[in-house]
DNA sequence: CTCCGTGCAAACTTTTTGCAACGGG
DNA sequence: CCCGTTGCAAAAAGTTTGCACGGAG
């Protein structure tokens, strides 16, 4: 685990008034770690949380300041992953069998072709587009078989 | 309303040996009409519905044989709209500010460079890619104000 | 006459909140 | 010391299920 991470986390927390408890990076550590949209409950069963309550609190918290990001895909488990200011931008591939969630970098076609989508959305609907995410749904590997 | 879309349902419907009731009826009316993905209180509220029981339950079976689709977006309040097959390929815009979700569909450019992505993460990854889903997060025009 | 769909109420799951105790700054 | 964080327990919100009635095939 880098230290840069939790130094990043530190100052985000910070810069919202709070502070880096040991909870609070319990949880970063499991999501740093994991690499992908974890759900609230493999974070308790994985020991990153000792009590259900104090992890919302801390995930709420957490992704008010900009640290991790909330994810909902097809099934109705909540998930959760680091910030893409914390890692990188990607998107996600969901198994609609197994409910899976992981990580994917998509090529530079599919940005550029989408930030150019993005200005004509805003010219058309005047809605102003802050980001994008992408969802490819399909079947995992695991699950093909 | 057009019969063609009736006519359409009731034979997903009669294929996965389920009967177009009045209460599914309503139900796919109110998502013809509004053309958006539209909460579980919006469909009651709208009189789509009497029993949320009974909501839930067609909303299933409609979901099931391939009617209407759940939709999932950042808040936590579940949408349904009608499906692919009943309307047209198509994303969604999410505002941001407040949660509303409406359609837009994107130039061929996008579409292109994402099928060409998804025989790559095929590729790649293993990943069977059976469709996929683009997010336009931002603020609507109300919202913008 | 037999099922399927419906409505009500109760159960269940997930998430949020109240409150008292703890502990770092 | 004070205030934010924690853990427990209770509450709230959303969704599902059991059961009996009623209507359609």
């Amino acid at each position: 685990m880098s230290d840069d991470l939790h130094d990043l986390v530190s100052t985000q927390l910070r810069r919202a008034r709070q502070r880096y408890t040991p909870g609070r990076r319990a949880i970063i550590a499991s999501l740093a770690t994991l690499r992908r949209p974890v759900t609230v409950t493999e974070l308790t069963d994985g020991g990153a949380a000792s009590s259900i309550s104090s992890l919302y609190r801390n995930l709420s918290v957490l992704e008010q300041c900009g640290s991790v990001r909330r994810v909902v895909s097809s099934d109705d488990l909540t998930r959760y992953e680091l910030s893409e200011a914390l890692s990188e931008h990607h998107h996600h591939v969901v198994c609609s069998h197994c409910g899976t969630v992981a990580d994917i970098t998509l090529p530079p076609t599919v940005e550029d072709a989408l930030a150019k989508a993005s200005v004509l959305a805003q010219n058309l609907h005047g809605f102003r587009v802050d980001g994008h995410h992408i969802e490819l749904v399909g079947a995992c590997a695991a699950c093909t078989n």
